[in-house]
DNA sequence: CTGTTAGCGCTTTCAT
DNA sequence: ATGAAAGCGCTAACAG
């Protein structure tokens, strides 16, 4: 038998106050004397006081507002699952007044960036999730916030020099690394690999698909693996002229026998593999977008990485709302797992 | 903006009723007149009500019974990770007032199993949570509840010829077709496999490892592999023998490339092949246990299965806590993701 | 059969 | 600065 649960108006019995003060001292609202306060710490000490809160949020009035500032959202992509994320846990918190700004920007147009950081700047709000891209825009933003005491919440990647509330994103070194340990493990040795890492143009810092990109290195250099590593040219800009770039590649290297796409465009190099009948050579790529997850069950890819985006955006705006609410400490360094998906598993994920 | 929630304040209004009346009709209660009932099942067509559970549970009195019966829970094990789900549902529902009562049987003897479902049927209950080992006496169990219309849930597996609410499980077929598949991708080919699968003795009828070993037949036929698949000899009883066994085993079957475990006693595989120094043969097994991760994160298990018990329980405990408290229709076919996981996944594995 | 009312745990408001 | 009381959406108990 477990312990009756203990509300705040035992906690008020126990502290001889009234359940007005209990909830003064809980949410930090002020007008306590020392000696009121310092009884119902006491207390709190020694019970174990959890708040319910969705009956907190039954009574209360306060209404919160978070910016949330990502990449576009293109549909069955990779942010739109964050997105999709981020309203599950609005819809699980139904009972919490919050209103939402939805800021997005072009992800491969620095001027984009800048205008929308600038536009949210402008805006009073509660607490931001950010999705970065460029990093120099997503320093200047948040140390302006850090300046109003603004805080913020990451998701897909943390980034350095900034002091996020939390972030939550996957390990995109370890990604890059295991994509590298399934490509070799499945492909015919020894033979070549080829890679995909569009560079964003204009902007050399480190991002994600570098990171991963690390990973996959080290990989092969901790093995000892001596396969060649080509890399495939690809233009995100200019998508009509993919297959001729690809065409080119596969003319000039006839020894691949796996490819590692370190963006979410694998379907690219599946669909490319699909109309040439090429068959011999092994794909591993990441997210779990609607063209990727068709070309796993057409096995044209064989392993693909899930980022757990879904998960991020949720518990980035479950996070904040209870931050919010009870000023809880909260743990600032959170990995998603990361997940290994085929075309026996695909049908039956759900990232809840 | 998305359109204001309703309450049971205003479909009474629409209606021209009382909420207690809405009440009344929302729960099937009875005591309601034929046109008050027609009046607010018009309503309840026409808006979309969805009432808070945790709301609910403030003020409902009834205490619900559920009985919860397994395999007994060891540590570290499969069957606590079930239990650890069913309490989590039972933390999230906190406001819900459910007493559990568990009766674990020994899977191992079918005259334990026979004992506690007779226990069973002698407690009144208002529902179940049945995790079934015996078909014979599953179904038998479940036929006495049936007549007296008890409802129950089915974790880890279905059983033929009843009719639950609902089971959570994986798909143990395509359990056994994917371990064939990592196995047979990874390992030097042409070569030998080992299997090993349990067989429960004095009972023959389709349990888990055998849909799975099912699965992994097909997968060879399918794929017209050529591979020579051997049983490993293994005693679930007398464990102080398996060394010897295996020993017998490796010794007889000189060209073994992978093995495939289809229970959760991987790591004594792992084992043998660590203490023998034995590197060239890929271990694939199933089920995230504390021996399994250890072993799975020196890299003697290559890939590891994991069926999501944790999500198991805790959906079956949700799924029933709503059903006994809005008698909502109820998906029954429920199959749970299965993962994939590796070294470098297994740090930032959490089911929820 | 039906409407009214009290009360669940929490926050807010309003006197004091 | 503080306690008392009202109210959030819901269910249970009661009076008619």
């Amino acid at each position: 038998m477990r312990k009756k649960k203990i509300r705040i108006k035992d906690i008020a019995k126990l502290a001889g106050v009234s359940t007005g003060t209990v909830d003064r001292v809980l949410h930090n609202r002020g007008n306590v004397s020392e000696s009121a306060r310092k009884a119902v710490e006491k207390v709190l000490e020694q019970v174990d006081y959890k708040p319910n809160i969705h009956i907190s949020g039954m009574s209360l009035k306060k209404k919160y507002h978070i910016i949330i500032t990502t990449p576009t959202v293109s549909k069955g992509e990779y942010w739109e699952s964050i997105h999709t994320g981020i309203q599950r846990a609005l819809d699980e918190y139904e009972n919490i007044n919050v209103n939402c700004l939805i800021h997005t920007y072009n992800q491969y147009d620095i001027y984009s960036c800048r205008e929308t950081f600038k536009e949210i700047l402008e805006i009073p709000t509660d607490a931001l999730i950010i999705g970065p891209t460029f990093k120099k825009e997503t320093i200047y933003l948040t140390s302006e916030l850090d300046k109003k005491s603004i805080p913020y919440i990451f998701v897909d990647s943390m980034v350095e020099q900034t002091s996020p509330l939390a972030f939550f994103s996957s390990n995109h070194y370890t990604c890059g690394y295991l994509m590298c340990k399934l490509v070799t493990a499945i492909m015919r040795n020894p033979s070549d690999i080829g890679i995909l890492q569009a560079v964003r143009i204009g902007d050399k810092s480190a991002n994600t698909t570098i990171l991963r990109k690390n990973g996959f290195d080290n990989y092969l250099k901790e093995k000892k693996l001596t396969n060649r590593v080509y890399r495939i040219p690809f233009s995100v800009l200019e998508p009509e002229k993919n297959d001729d770039l690809l065409s080119d590649f596969f003319h000039k290297h006839t020894d691949i026998g796996g490819i590692v796409v370190l963006n979410s465009r694998g379907n690219l190099i599946a669909n490319y593999l699909a109309k040439n009948n090429i068959n011999d050579i092994k794909l591993v790529c990441i997210d779990l977008t609607t063209p990727n997850i068709k070309a796993l069950k057409k096995e044209y890819i064989d392993f693909l990485i899930g980022q757990n985006p879904e998960r991020q955006g949720f518990m980035a705006m479950k996070t904040l709302i209870e931050f919010l609410i009870y000023r809880n400490p909260i743990q600032v360094e959170n990995y998603m797992p990361l997940d290994i998906l085929t075309k026996e598993t695909i049908d039956y994920y759900q990232e809840f």
